[in-house]
DNA sequence: TGAGTAAACTAACAATTGTTAGTTAAATAA
DNA sequence: TTATTTAACTAACAATTGTTAGTTTACTCA
């Protein structure tokens, strides 16, 4: 069957995306991989084919999650500022959902090759779609006339830095953080 | 002279910063570092003791200047906000004088293997003192009430993140970008 | 002029890298 | 039972890694 390859291709993949984490891609030897799995390197290659397929896997996959929820995002009718918060949350689930595959999309995507341009086009019309959203709501008087390039800087690192933080916080409700979040964002902390 | 020595070493350094910002520490070689420099691998043995020791210079000396600069702040009676203010100009300012470094700094520090500890050491007594002007700023009724925790995260993943979007503005003028930051990250975008 | 030094070089090293080839043991399907 | 597949193994490879040893070139200063 093959479920089952696919079974231990992703068993391999998540760990692999764990030590991505914890030291980098290019730090991270097959050998290192196979430890961890508790069989021997030349081993992995029954599932995988190479070592940067796996980054592929790891970091295309996560990148067409957030296009795909950008799209519905981008699709509706709601203004600006309910369109941010559904930013927020989608960066909140994916992130929770990716703690580990966050690191290598934020950190390891210039070690791709196949790969590299296309993550560079989803990475840009995400932006794009994101600032457009932000100079929207300038126009409409929803937001302060700041330089939406500054503004989109700001909130997208921090979101794109999740995956440093959730796993840090066990009681943490997601939605509660989501909440948080917009508050800090978008309505700033100054009383 | 070991003023010579002092500055081809510097430069060494210099252009090492620069491939690990491209590439990350692992996926830099000597090769290429000397390549970069003009010059053989063994050549740059003359300069520096070893690939780490480039790599605990760049970031221990930008860890100390954060540090220091921390300390002046903290010993200033100047309210939360102005404190909050300073602190961000602290950070634009050591980012802009360091753009490369800063990549090591963020994504790196995993390599450093005498000075980790050190280096951990420095970044949690920064961000306990960038905690707790937060927490002043909550109890004195200056900040709104919201965990200081979520806070600290979303505006300091900000300033950490300033080195990659710095240098794509070169008409940039420092001082007007602290004080849209200071604007977005404190007071937020909504209007 | 001669001594000392700074900074490059060539050659080589032992270890580690990703990967391939070929084999074997166990589970599954006929 | 037999045949097939899954998933591990050993052994090895060519290339690359950080680093050392020893040498050479050119400049500085007494």
């Amino acid at each position: 069957m093959t479920n089952k390859i696919e079974n231990r291709k992703s068993e391999i993949i998540r760990i692999a995306a764990k030590l991505f984490k914890e030291k980098g891609y290019s730090a991270v030897t097959m050998r290192d991989l196979a430890a961890e799995m508790g069989i021997k390197a030349a081993s992995l290659y029954n599932h995988i084919r190479s070592k940067e397929d796996i980054l592929n896997t790891i970091i295309i996959s996560i990148a067409e999650a957030f296009t795909d929820g950008m799209k519905l995002i981008k699709a509706s009718n709601d203004n600006c500022k309910e369109k941010l918060r559904q930013i927020i949350e989608l960066h909140v689930r994916l992130s929770s959902q990716n703690i580990y595959g966050m690191a290598s999309l934020n950190n390891d995507w210039m070690h791709l090759q196949n790969q590299q341009e296309y993550y560079k086009v989803l990475r840009a019309n995400y932006e794009n779609d994101f600032r457009k959203i932000l100079e929207e709501g300038i126009t409409s008087g929803d937001l302060i006339n700041v330089k939406p390039e500054v503004m989109l800087f700001s909130i997208l690192t921090t979101l794109r830095s999740l995956y440093l933080w959730i796993p840090k916080k066990e009681d943490l409700d997601l939605q509660e953080l989501s909440e948080t979040l917009y508050q800090i964002l978008v309505e700033g902390i100054n009383k």
